[in-house]
DNA sequence: AAAAAAT
């Protein structure tokens, strides 16, 4: 969410909606949200909304289902969960008991660390009421969740496996949920997560209020996901997959061998106080974490096989400022919210273009400006190729002139107590004195993508228009699509009985 | 070529 002087600085590239019921103003106060609701975004010092809050409440407060698109670190959490709880305010569930407490909201999220933090959000906005928030998710002992739940929860936060496990125990009771919202909806429809979503879905009553959130969406997950809505109704404030124009957006054609000392040398050539380095394996990911920490950079590795007590520190000690260089897989790719970070590597290409748009939103959120650098090899072509169809912007490949030294070890110099965090790391002392022998490379290949207008294909100024959301063509069932979509087989019902 | 999410 952005503070009154930031909101003019990221003007919507508006989609209209002809429907769109826009509010009188860009202040919260003019929409008319509960008292109790409005306190709580004063305390947290928001006066303005971000477009795709303007766009979206509205229409969540009219109870249309919704897909909401809008770019990175633009305040989507508020945008779906301060209409809900103004909703579940006003709306008291006459019907139900006050001895079942049963979960009125529902929202799903990807990661763990993003449930914990849209947890912590929607706790933050229900703060002055007596709506009870909660989150579940693996890793972490079952038995406090199941306490909380038994207690009464009104906003339930998951990820998929472990709520899966809470309604099969009946540690929950979702037959009377009236609001459900998939974050990042992308990521939660796609093959992998699919098969929990649907089992999900399955016990949740069919008439309620289903709204998707992320920034990015393809054209087959739109398809997909209006199968999994009424009437929805689609809420753009970008084009859908743009990158947000306050991150500065490089790519470096390095060798492969060269990539640690090209982070290095762009860690200090930018002065940059902290960075996102993100790896496409977790194997990868605790080497070069391991190899930074060799350097004397202060570094943490995150990653899904870390515990989560492990995890979850990582992140801390990160936002903390203790940690300089957090070396991370896709795990935190998505919706994470770590204020001023300046920047976000890319050590790996991402295996699909809209983790890239994931990964970047990292940095330069609620309007500050932001660094993504990218490092490519001759490998990737194809994949930047892919991105840039995808963020339609064009991407210059730049050579990276490194020291013919080995990667600086004046790094370990630096101790740990000493050099305040927000100084760059020290010079690496070998490299500035051998000068450069290696000339500076060539980009190793050519442009992979040149947009043709006359094929039909965009140029880069303008976006794409608008996909309109249709009803559900119902001669197709979910499954088949999904399968076709794809190109790819469903898991087998016998793979999973065979686990067992 | 992978990661994530239940144990």
């Amino acid at each position: 969410m952005l503070k009154t002087e930031d909101a003019e600085r990221s003007a919507p590239h508006a989609t209209e909606t002809p429907t769109d019921p826009t509010p009188a103003s860009l202040e919260f106060s003019s929409v008319g949200l509960d008292p109790v609701l409005q306190r709580a975004v004063a305390d947290q010092g928001y006066t303005t909304m971000t477009p795709i809050q303007a766009k979206a409440i509205p229409h969540v407060l009219a109870g249309r289902d919704i897909m909401g698109a809008a770019q990175t670190g633009t305040g989507k959490t508020a945008a779906f969960s301060l209409p809900l709880l103004h909703k579940m305010l006003r709306h008291e569930n006459a019907s139900m008991s006050p001895a079942r407490h049963p979960v009125r909201a529902l929202v799903i999220a990807p990661t763990r660390e993003l449930a914990d933090q849209v947890a912590a959000n929607i706790k933050g906005y229900a703060a002055h009421s007596k709506l009870r928030v909660a989150v579940v998710y693996g890793g972490i002992d079952m038995k406090p969740q199941t306490l909380e739940l038994k207690q009464g929860v009104e906003v339930l936060v998951a990820t998929p496996g472990r709520l899966l496990d809470h309604i099969e125990a009946k540690n929950c009771v979702l037959n009377q949920v009236e609001y459900v919202v998939l974050d990042e909806a992308d990521r939660m429809l796609d093959i992998g997560f699919l098969p929990d979503l649907q089992r999900i879905l399955s016990y949740l009553p069919k008439q309620r209020q289903t709204l998707l959130f992320s920034a990015t969406f393809s054209p087959e997950i739109k398809r997909l996901a209006e199968s999994y809505l009424q009437n929805p109704l689609l809420v753009e404030v970008a084009r859908p997959n743009a990158t947000a124009t306050n991150v500065e957006q490089r790519f470096y054609s390095v060798a492969t061998d060269d990539k640690r000392h090209a982070v290095l040398k762009l860690l200090k050539d930018r002065e940059l106080s902290q960075a996102i380095v993100f790896v496409n394996s977790k194997l990868g990911c605790a080497r070069l974490a391991r190899s930074f920490e060799r350097d004397g950079l202060r570094t943490n590795a995150l990653h899904g096989d870390k515990s989560q007590d492990e995890r979850l520190k990582a992140l801390d000690a990160f936002k903390a400022g203790s940690v300089d260089v957090l070396v991370a897989t896709d795990v935190a790719a998505r919706g994470l919210d770590i204020a001023d970070l300046p920047a976000v590597f890319n050590f790996d290409v991402p295996f699909n273009a809209e983790d890239y748009v994931h990964r970047i939103g990292r940095t330069g959120r609620a309007g500050a400006s932001g660094l993504a650098v990218t490092l490519v090899t001759r490998e990737d072509a194809r994949l930047i190729g892919d991105i840039e169809k995808l963020i339609k912007k064009k991407i210059e490949l730049e050579p990276l002139e490194l020291d013919d030294a080995p990667p600086p070890r004046a790094y370990r110099e630096r101790s740990r107590s000493e050099a305040p965090r927000s100084e760059a790391p020290a010079a690496p002392r070998a490299a500035e004195r051998s000068a450069p022998r290696r000339p500076p490379g060539d980009p190793f290949f050519d442009r992979p993508y040149e947009p043709n207008p006359s094929a039909g294909e965009p140029s880069w100024e303008k976006a794409a228009p608008p996909v309109p959301v249709r009803g559900l063509s119902p001669n197709i069932k979910p499954k088949k699509r999904v399968a076709a979509l794809f190109g790819a087989k469903l898991p087998e019902p016998q793979q999973e009985t065979e686990t067992n």
